[in-house]
RNA sequence: GCUCCGAUAGCUCAGUGGUAGAGCGCCUCCUUGGUAAGGAGGAGGUCCCGGGUUCAAAUCCCGGUCGGAGCUCCA
């Protein structure tokens, strides 16, 4: 007999032999009816496994995590059994499980078309009735090969397994596959799922193999799980900043302009000239220096700090000036590096911390090209900090006291990672554990959690990168705080020490909102457009009920601009009307002024979103109340 | 860059080898409004650009530009 520990520490003796299902039966009938796998020694496995030896078991349900992984795998499979049974002539690639959902890729003459997604979704439903059971079998190379005489990519990948190795194959129905598993019992359990959309893929990543086409879908166990995650993706589609940014007359492009080249609009620009605002009111009051640095410099510049060696293929191409090639900037550093190189520096000078708005171009292949978020040009809120080695880790803690107040306001919760050093590196070992260190001891000291990605540093330094969460629960990359070992030996930084030598000083790069584009992009999808009051292009909306309350309304507009808030008065159509472009616009206030306030000298004030919950006002009260919201920059989302 | 898809009024989009369409927006007039669309009339088009096929091309074909879904890469 063989002992299974179960997760409560409860130990059942089975027969060797045994399989999971046996396990979740012998726990009992509920269980055994819910189990779709089960993980020995935490590897996730087929019900069907079989133990041989002792081992510690838990069954998984459609409840757990690790078992969503395994349907949707599954539901791939059930994918390329569908389009096998349609098309047979498509050779089949890999078909993973993937972060909310999966794929399959085929290679086919002819790309599908939406018409084919949609008899491959019915006919996944064919497969699904059918209820094939997942066979799993253990075959040598030698079988394997014969298996999969017809499906050329199959035996590419199979060359790669050593010839004494034990391949697993799984079958359901007339669909088999090389394939690692596991697997639901079967094809049946795969109830609830939607292809979503098919494109090119490289075979194995690599753009110099041919094109595949892929098919994406999702699946749940649970039919509501599936309709929320629909929804989900509608909600994002409703949020997408390109056309937000349309609607809302925040930003174009144009082609005579040319691609990733963005125009911001006037009320675009409100926005951006906002968060310029804030932080450089916070990046003062952290101590650093505001500069400016050009947007073209010689190549000289460029061949010192190595971006003509490492970054060329991101760079526009060279202008000749007089004979002398010049560049745009992809990056700011040099221009700083060369700023403080302006004068001899003391010990007594550090830490310097110079800070831009720094507009940089970048060469992006076309296809890259996204809306705000991935353009050529665009301005980074760019920092380097010159310190001594001691300095690194008080600068390290401002950093963190910095990145903290900027996300707060925006209202994104976020985590850390520190990425280490990566295998092809610059710097001795000992730098790099020093510096890891450091970073590591500073997070560690303010208690704050962290995450290692391991050898995801920078060739030149470690560094901590902070990822965002957005209002729906979206990943964005945000500040990244970025230690150098490289550009100040490549430029041969200097300070004179207490002792009158000179020393090399470190170098931290840092970016909070990394690119304006980028960060505004994002932004608008955080907000739903809907900006709080302090970014919102337009803060306040006066209506008159209709043209005798003008005048009264127009004074108070005055009122509103004397203080520096951004207002309109729209008189034009009925009053519905008019509040309901406001809400459109997404306009935070809008005041209404009829009879009764303008005798009062009151202000009737409809919150954006709120129409239910109108609130008659003093209108001294309501400038306050407003001004105190500007003021502290209160995050409200509505 | 690559594969596929798309481009028609300011916006969202329908349509077709034979006279260019809708809704919203815009303009004018009527309506003077109490919290998400009052009414009537009107203006507005190089159907992305260039070439080809055709009696005839906005429609079919080829090339380009721009956009989209991905692959790869990234602030």
């Amino acid at each position: 007999m063989i002992n299974v520990t179960l997760p409560d520490d409860s130990v059942l003796e089975m027969a060797p032999g045994s399989t999971i299902g046996d396990v979740a039966a012998q726990i009992g009938p509920g269980l055994a009816k819910a189990a779709v796998a089960g993980q020995v020694d935490g590897e996730t496995v087929d019900l069907g496994y079989a133990l041989e030896r002792s081992a510690a078991v838990r069954i998984l349900t459609a409840r757990d995590e690790e078992a969503l992984v395994v349907l949707r795998h599954s539901a791939a499979h059930v994918l390329a059994t569908a389009v096998r049974e349609l098309k047979p002539e498509a050779a089949i690639g890999f078909g993973p499980a993937i972060e909310d959902g999966f794929y399959y890729d085929f290679e086919v003459d002819e790309p599908f078309t939406p018409d084919d997604l949609e008899a491959f979704q019915e006919q996944m439903v064919e497969v699904v009735e059918a209820d094939h059971a997942f066979e799993r079998r253990r075959v040598t190379k030698e079988e394997a090969r014969e298996l999969f005489s017809d499906d050329p990519l199959k035996l590419e990948r199979l060359e790669e397994f050593d010839d004494a190795e034990v391949i697993t194959v799984y079958k359901d129905g007339p669909f088999l596959d090389l394939c690692r598993g596991p697997h639901v019992p079967s094809t049946g359990h795969v109830t609830h799922f939607k292809l979503l959309s098919a494109a090119g893929a490289y075979w194995r990543g690599d753009e110099k193999r041919q094109m595949l086409q892929r098919i994406y879908g999702t699946a749940f166990f649970k039919k509501a799980d599936l309709t929320e995650h629909l929804e989900r993706l509608e909600e994002a589609k409703r949020r997408d900043h390109r056309h937000l940014g349309k609607q809302l007359g925040l930003f174009s492009t144009d082609p005579r302009v040319g691609p990733g080249l963005i125009l911001w609009h006037p009320r675009g620009a409100v926005i951006r000239t906002e968060i310029e605002n804030f932080e450089r009111e916070l990046v003062q009051r952290h101590g650093y220096d505001l500069v400016y640095t050009p947007h073209i410099a010689s190549e000289r510049l460029f061949e010192i700090s190595g971006h003509l060696e490492n970054f060329a293929e991101s760079m526009f191409g060279a202008m000749d000036v007089d004979g002398v090639a010049y560049r745009p900037k992809p990056m700011n550093c040099p221009g700083h590096i060369a700023i403080f190189q302006g004068a001899p520096r003391s010990y007594r000078d550090l830490p310097i911390r110079y800070a831009e708005f720094g507009t940089c171009y970048r060469y992006e292949r076309s296809g890259v090209l996204h809306g705000m978020l991935r353009v050529r040009g665009f301005t980074q809120d760019d920092a380097h900090i010159f310190c001594t080695r001691e300095q690194v880790p008080e600068e390290i803690e401002r950093l963190l006291d910095l990145v903290d107040e900027m996300l707060r306001v925006f209202g994104y919760p976020y985590t850390i990672a520190l990425a280490t050093k990566p295998a092809k590196a610059l710097g001795t070992d000992e730098d790099w554990r020093h510096a890891e260190g450091v970073l590591a001891s500073v997070l560690s000291a303010r208690g704050l959690d962290y995450a290692v990605d391991e050898g995801g540093g920078a060739f030149y330094g470690p560094k901590l990168d902070f990822e965002l969460t957005d209002a729906i629960g979206r990943k964005w990359q945000g500040p990244t705080v970025q230690l150098d070992f490289n550009l100040p030996e490549r430029f041969e930084l200097e300070y004179v020490g207490e002792d009158n030598e000179r020393h090399r000083p470190f170098m931290i790069h840092r970016v909070l909102v990394g690119s304006m584009e980028r960060f505004v992009g994002g932004l608008i999808e955080h907000y739903a457009g809907a900006f709080p009051v302090w970014l919102a292009p337009e803060q306040v909306r006066v209506l008159p009920i209709s043209e005798q309350w003008e005048a009264s309304a127009r004074e108070f507009v005055s009122q509103l601009e004397a203080v520096r808030v951004r207002v309109t008065l729209e008189a034009r159509d009925t009053l519905g009307a008019r509040i309901r472009n406001g809400e459109l616009f997404k306009v935070p206030y809008m005041a209404v002024i009829g009879e009764r306030e303008a005798e009062a000298g009151t202000v009737a004030i409809r919150m954006r979103g709120e129409g239910n919950k109108q609130e008659v006002m003093e209108r001294g009260a309501f400038i306050d109340r407003l001004r105190a919201e500007i003021e502290s920059r209160a995050p409200t989302a509505v």
